[in-house]
RNA sequence: GCCCCCAUCGUCUAGAGGCCUAGGACAGCGGCCUUUCAAGCCGUCAACAGGGAUUCGAAUUCCCUUGGGGGCACCA
């Protein structure tokens, strides 16, 4: 039996940014497409036309090539299933509602959305499960004519089967089986003419020749839904796997409560994809029993639905920070300070002058590589190679056991030995300021902290030597002599 | 309330009846290294939700309970 070729979609609908979990969906699609060398479509969603976000489409096809995800088909590579936009298909989704409906799968309900809010407050305050009454189920065709009056734009529903009940297998979970008595005549065609997502991803999915229907979990009480309606049409079902939730630190779906959710804000934040891929790959799925680190290409080449779980995980963020490191520090100097440049163009002092020397950084970012867990936090790390000048209390010099005598000596003795020589590489500074230390009967730690302090300001730093040198022997002296100044005039 | 899904360290997970004294990773803690901070290395803490049943043997199979999650829109 020949294999259906795999073909699969990622179909978002465009009323907000792509958070997370929508494209850790996309991913698991992605990678099976691209694993099994089938085709991964992208399918918008626009049937809510209340909701439709302008500009959402966009960031999500953003989202998807930021990642490394390439589409086969989608609405701006048409393929012989388009179009790719539900609003330009709107005649299929006609069309399958008038098949429903002269088979007698389907009927027209006229009744107003306010008799609807009503039955169902009424049903949850008697705690009975909400869902239509199916008023209009069974209308004649006189009670139709003054209905019609009353209502000219009715909705179509779906005539769900009073008894029996509606199975599916799905590939993650086996076998799912509802009762029909708790599938509600939900409704297929809008008064608007807009499909729901029930009819219109059934079509679609069926038109589109989709192989297999991966989606979040939420989906799974939806599909026998799905199942009756692909019955009905005369379709064949493809194969269902519905992925376990994500969920956020309190164990409920994510939502924008939980903060950072949206992919694009883990981009500003300085995340890179290579992490984002990976650790996403990881929240539902696993390679082995040990590892952690893969890259795309081995998560495409091991990809497969047997080792994806059922239970739901809650995002880890510090798991992420920790894995992005990973990848910070296995980029190359020179990408890590390109990536690194509209960062430090953004967040780096007014003070100093732009543009950033993109030279200069990729001086300064050995420095850091193994230090950010994020590129976004690099500035912060680095500010003090490029700002003009250093703010800093005068206090912040004297470090543990010393005091303003001992520091302005050990600042003054330094600057006097840094004097003598224009050599100012790590080994002399370091063969130099050592013996210097023991010299004057400090540790090495509290001449190098006074010196760290003089020099960037800051108690926390990359290593001194290194530091100096990448700042040049000009800017170090004249630091250390402001440094001096401080303590000699503490007013200033 | 009704329906469905799920259940291993705090978190992500490995585990398809004996390999489990339950493995890895993040976080935490301790240490080494060290001029600070990191990184790295070493060590440590920590889980099979509970109860039955099947079996010579159960984290793994079945049932019940409990817990968690999701769904129940002219939203997707």
């Amino acid at each position: 039996m020949p294999e259906k070729p795999v073909r699969v979609r990622y179909a978002p609908s465009p009323t907000g940014y792509p958070h997370v979990g929508n494209i850790r969906t996309a991913l698991f699609n992605w990678l099976y497409a691209r694993h099994n060398k089938g085709s991964f479509i992208v399918r918008i969603e626009d049937t809510d036309t209340a909701r439709t976000v302008d500009g959402a489409v966009e960031v999500i096809m953003d989202s998807l090539k930021w990642l490394g995800m390439d589409w086969d088909e989608g609405p701006d590579k048409p393929g012989k299933y388009g179009p790719y936009r539900q609003s330009e298909r709107l005649e299929y989704y006609q069309k399958a509602a008038e098949k429903l409906l002269a088979q007698g799968d389907a009927y027209y309900c006229y009744c107003s959305s306010g008799r609807l809010e009503e039955m169902r407050s009424a049903q949850i305050a008697r705690k009975e499960p909400p869902g239509y009454d199916r008023k209009c189920r069974d209308l004649s065709a006189e009670e139709r004519a003054f209905a019609r009056a009353s209502c000219p734009r009715p909705v179509i529903r779906f005539k769900a089967p009073l008894e029996g009940s509606t199975s599916f297998c799905d590939v993650i979970r086996g076998e799912v089986s509802f009762e029909n008595r708790t599938i509600d005549d939900f409704i297929l065609l809008k008064a608007d003419g807009y499909p729901t997502y029930h009819l219109a991803s059934v079509v679609d999915d069926n038109a589109m020749d989709i192989s297999h229907v991966m989606r979040a979990e939420e989906w799974i009480s939806s599909t026998p839904k799905h199942v009756l309606l692909y019955r009905a049409l005369g379709f064949n079902a493809p194969q269902f796997a519905h992925l376990p939730m994500i969920l956020g630190p309190d164990r409920s779906k994510l939502s924008k409560r939980h903060g950072a959710v949206s992919i694009t804000q883990y981009r500003d934040d300085g995340y890179l994809p290579e992490a984002m891929v990976n650790f996403l790959a990881l929240l539902g799925w696993s390679l082995d029993d040990k590892t952690d680190i893969i890259n795309i290409q081995t998560l495409v080449e091991n990809f497969t639905l047997e080792r994806i779980g059922k239970t739901a995980a809650v995002f880890n963020r510090e798991k992420l920070e920790w894995m992005n490191g990973i990848y910070i520090r296995s980029l190359e100097v020179s990408e890590l300070a390109k990536l690194a440049m509209p960062f430090l163009e953004q967040e780096l002092p007014a003070s100093v002058s732009r543009p950033v020397d993109e030279e200069y950084v990729k001086k300064v970012i050995p420095l850091v590589q193994e230090r950010a867990k994020t590129i976004k936090e690099i500035p912060s790390l680095v500010y003090f190679f490029f700002t003009p000048d250093i703010e800093y209390p005068a206090e912040l010099l004297i470090g543990k056991k010393m005091d303003v005598k001992t520091t302005l000596n050990a600042l003054e003795k330094t600057l006097d030995i840094l004097k003598e020589s224009e050599e100012f590489d790590h080994d002399s500074l370091e063969h130099r300021l050592r013996p210097l230390a023991e010299e004057l009967g400090l540790k090495a730690g509290q001449l190098f902290g006074a010196v760290r302090v003089a020099v960037t300001g800051v108690t926390v730093s990359p290593p001194l030597f290194e530091t100096m040198m990448v700042m040049g022997r000009q800017a170090c002296l004249e630091r250390l002599e402001k440094a001096v100044e401080k303590l000699n005039c503490p007013e200033k």
